[in-house]
RNA sequence: GGUUCCUUGGCCGAGUGGUUAGGUAGCGGUCUGCAAAACCGCGUACGGCGGUUCGAUUCCGCCAGGAACCUCCA
């Protein structure tokens, strides 16, 4: 009897078994980027983590709705600060642009890099500046149940109050009253009832180019809002999963857990998954670190801290190599180990269809397939189940070598097995160089290998070598087998 | 200061109260004209000090070091 995917819920601190709330069907919202800059290395970990789940879901057959935001209203920048100018706001003074230039520019970026790390697209991607007035309706919600006060064109969330009838701070495991006595008062917080309120609806200051109006005056949403917002629109005001970094548990997540409760009386969120952070020297990768490497740098390799470039499909092992709850280190030298072993599993992949069938197997192919299953069923340990693929690889390479032998049956069920974990789970693919697509450049590397094998035939080494280590230099890799050779372009 | 968490072999990174993680790098071997690839073999890692236990890397305590959150953040 296989155990049923169990995943760890932050909400409880450990591992459930994962039951949707309607059979069959499954919804999935995940925290997006704000799109403000180039998205990096850091962004690629919850779009790997929540692909890997999503397409795992989909494997298991559920109709799954997933859901990730776009917030492209931008939060506050710095409360202090008189002007409370937003972060899209800032970047579009600094490179004189629309503020929707701005967000569209990145937009496209970001869904560019996303395409080339093999993410899936989500079935949704609401814009936060889109839904501006389900972010009303839900202030004047959590107004009219008391949750809420307005004062001066703001709307703030009374913690205190909300806090009285359910518990603030469930998911980070604060309680209120030590927030009480550790909050420390900043300066410009003087309309807000407690310093830990946070606001719902900002009024704008004069010169904020983003704002709408509403009945409390011109102003634009809060922080944490268009979450609440747009998941309740989207997936109901109770759904399965929700998702997003580390980093979002507190405040962000946390005030989207009271905003919805205060809305609608009960919580919404049955399952909350969150994937830890890629560290940089230790530290946490981050834009206002100032540490951060963007995906296109990483692509192209044109970056101080990178010794080469990391092809998307090897950021994506990368990540896959590590358990998503686990912080995950950047390092050249991680990053080209990753690199080779996605190589050689791929190299393995690419073999399968080569290798032939014997009336009789010597390997244990019956496992594996559950073993991978087991691994992925466990919290999503992709690390094990790349592990378990690799079992594979050595398989595949000793059926190649004729150190071992499969039967019919069971080299179906490696081909099957590749398929589907590798390719439609775990998400890789070949990244085949085009210009190796190209027939012209294959007849004449074709051509040159048959001189070359004429050469080696005649025992003239210094041609054959020199031929060799030519096509090498220009990224055409020979590998002699016992009859003829085989060629590849990095 | 408060809350939570981490410390595994050169590097990345799983996991477990007693039995091989895996990748990568390194070493030895097979194969090869050589090289590469592949295959076979190898290293006896679990921060320090105590405790519980027949037995702890795995549980508990203390110490050291590090991280995340407490402000925007994936």
């Amino acid at each position: 009897m296989a155990k049923p995917l169990t995943i760890y819920n932050s909400l409880s601190r450990g591992k459930e078994v994962f039951e949707p709330l309607i059979p069959g069907k499954t919804g999935l919202y995940v925290c997006g980027p704000t799109v403000y800059s180039n998205a990096h290395l850091g962004h690629a970990r919850p779009a790997v983590t929540f692909d890997l789940l999503y397409r795992y879901l989909l494997h298991l057959g559920y109709k799954v709705r997933y859901v990730r935001n776009i917030t492209d209203v931008g939060h506050l920048e710095d409360e202090i600060e008189e002007s409370g100018e937003d972060k899209i706001v800032k970047k579009a003074r600094l490179e004189q642009l629309e503020p929707m230039e701005v967000v569209q520019k990145y937009l496209n970026t970001f869904h560019r890099n996303m395409a080339q790390l093999n993410t899936l697209p989500p079935c949704i991607e609401p814009r936060a500046s889109a839904h501006i007035i389900e972010q009303q309706l839900l202030i004047k919600r959590i107004l009219e149940n008391g949750f809420a006060y307005e004062v001066n064109g703001s709307v703030y969330f009374d913690v205190e109050k909300y806090n009285t009838r359910y518990r603030y701070g469930i998911l980070s495991g604060r309680n209120l009253e030590e927030m009480v006595a550790n909050t420390r008062n900043l300066e410009g917080q003087e309309e807000k009832k407690n310093p830990f309120d946070f606001a719902l609806w900002k009024k704008a200051s004069p010169g904020h180019i983003m704002q709408w109006p509403s009945e409390w005056g011109m102003g634009f949403p809060g922080w944490h809002l268009e979450c609440s917002a747009m998941s309740m629109k989207y997936l109901g005001e109770v759904f399965d999963i929700h998702g997003g970094g580390m980093d979002l548990q507190f405040p962000h997540h946390e005030c989207e857990i009271a905003q919805s409760t205060a809305a609608s009386g009960h919580s919404s969120v049955r399952y909350w998954m969150h994937n830890n952070m890629i560290t940089i020297n230790g530290q946490k990768m981050a834009r206002s670190l100032g540490n951060f490497i963007t995906l296109d740098e990483l692509f192209s390799g044109n970056h101080p801290l990178l010794d080469s470039a990391y092809s998307p499909m090897t950021i994506r092992f990368f990540i896959l190599q590590a358990h998503y709850r686990s912080t995950l280190d950047f390092s050249n030298e991680a990053l080209q180990s990753a690199g080779k072993g996605l190589e050689r599993l791929m190299k393995a992949a690419a073999l399968l269809p080569k290798l032939t069938a014997s009336a009789t197997s010597t390997v244990d192919i019956g496992a594996l397939e559950e073993n991978c299953r087991e691994a992925i069923n466990d919290d999503l340990n992709s690390p094990i189940l790349i592990a378990h693929l690799f079992d594979g690889v050595r398989i595949i390479n000793q059926v190649s070598e004729g150190l071992a032998s499969v039967s019919a049956e069971d080299l179906d069920k490696l081909k099957s097995i590749f398929h589907t974990w590798l390719f439609d789970i775990l998400g890789l693919r070949e990244e085949n160089n085009p210009a190796g697509n190209s027939e012209t450049i294959r007849q004449l590397v074709e051509l040159t290998l048959k001189i070359r094998m004429d050469a080696k035939a005649k025992k003239d080494w210094t041609t054959s070598d020199y031929i060799r280590s030519e096509l090498a230099r220009i990224g055409i890799s020979v590998k002699d087998k016992k009859e003829g050779c085989e060629w590849e372009m990095d």
